[in-house]
DNA sequence: TGTACATCAGTGAACGCGCGTTCACTGATGTAC
DNA sequence: TGTACATCAGTGAACGCGCGTTCACTGATGTAC
């Protein structure tokens, strides 16, 4: 793409300063990370970075992006080799999900953990990358119904015309035909594997509390999968 | 408790200082709270805190023991009122924990968001505080499984001998005899609780996403509920 | 193909600010006789 | 009850370090004629 040298360098320069933020945001945590700590691994004087950032907020977009994307491939490479069947490829993704959460802490941290103060991410660039794992569980949300994998709660909740109009927008966004039952019980999947996996990442149980924590989340995604409605 | 004028003096100095700090990090995070800002607040130059806390870190410890302490006392205080019942019980539960977290987006942050670069809370004075929620989880499950309210996933599933000794563990320090699959389902109730809320708190959906949260917090408590067990 | 001009990467100094922690000190408060 | 001494809170200066951002500048690269 970049064609003369000059682009081509300034491509690579950009792809090293993103390259070393990860590692400082791994080091020292997001509200730590500074333009100039990054100019000084760069090899540069510290003025020279704005000529590729305008801000060390924009550099915090970046990571953010990149944050997503290298989860969002994640979970894509994951799900390439996977069995057509929607409840063994959501427990594929949500395997996937922690396994590079586990890998990234500091990453996986500055998407779902606690907002770095003074900075917010900017929708118009972070929405796209920002629901790629998300938009690909509703597909399997939606397979998994088509295929009549899914049994319906008795009584079905009864969710207000509020809530069941932003349902509504959901569906036409994703164009998908999911019943307000199945969106709820989607949504609450997602919110919770969440739950385990920063439960796992911040080591919010004691370190030594459980033998063999691959085995617990297994169980974990076992029992929210059941609450989905996959017949056991 | 404390006696003398200056014992008392000492007292009153050392809950500013919680409280400032307290202050700071709902406004900073803490990642920026500085013993010189707390000091600055406290009308009082910057060495003198020395006198009060030993380091930037231990002031850290002291907010997050206030912290968990702030939350265990809310969920207390809701269960106090609430009816005998455990399926309710754990429902109050629940909106406690979520209503403070809204409440105090930051001490929620500091004591399950991401961790603290640089900073390891120490074992021996946080545990206590920090297991009080689930403490009382358990209790209400015990309650729930001795009254019959709860209904075994069928197949039961299979747990390793390492992980059923690390329940087995639990079960005696907390005195409840629990069989595995819900210590399992117990365990993932919790770490989705806090799924759910930091998906509130963090604000992981967009925005406007959903049009009424609480409504919604309400419906994906009651799929985890039944998760656990409870007849529907 | 050669020249003139425009673009751009990187420099170095500066502004004004922050931080944690140590240290010798003063003066007030508490205690033992 | 009074005095001598010990304890302790708070001071102010210092050490050595960090940060984001702006600005006028040099010298190399790219482009239009």
């Amino acid at each position: 793409m970049p064609t003369t040298p000059r682009a081509r360098a300034r491509a690579q320069t950009m792809e090293d300063i993103v390259r070393i933020g990860r590692a400082h945001l791994a080091s020292d945590g997001a509200a730590a990370l500074s333009l100039r700590a990054v100019a000084r691994d760069l090899g540069v004087v510290s003025s020279a970075v704005y000529r590729y950032v305008r801000s060390r907020d924009e550099l915090l977009t970046l990571l953010v992006i990149d944050g997503y994307n290298a989860l969002g491939d994640a979970v894509d490479a994951a799900l390439v080799g996977a069995p057509d069947e929607p409840r063994e490829r959501l427990l594929v993704l949500a395997r996937a999900v922690r396994t590079w959460a586990l890998a990234e802490p500091a990453r996986y941290g500055l998407l779902f953990g606690t907002p770095v103060p003074g900075y917010d991410a900017p929708a118009e660039q972070t929405m796209m990358p920002g629901t790629r794992v998300i938009v690909t569980m509703q597909a399997l949300f939606g397979q998994a119904y088509e295929r009549g994998l899914l049994t319906a709660p008795d009584p079905l909740p009864v969710v207000s015309g509020a809530l069941s109009g932003s349902f509504e927008v959901i569906r036409r966004e994703f164009g998908l035909d999911l019943p307000d039952w199945l969106v709820t019980r989607g949504v609450t999947l997602w919110a919770s594997l969440f739950g385990l996996v920063s439960g796992d990442v911040f080591d919010m149980y004691g370190g030594g509390t459980f033998a063999d924590r691959d085995e617990l989340f297994e169980l974990q995604m076992a029992a929210l999968l059941d609450m989905l409605g996959f017949r056991p």
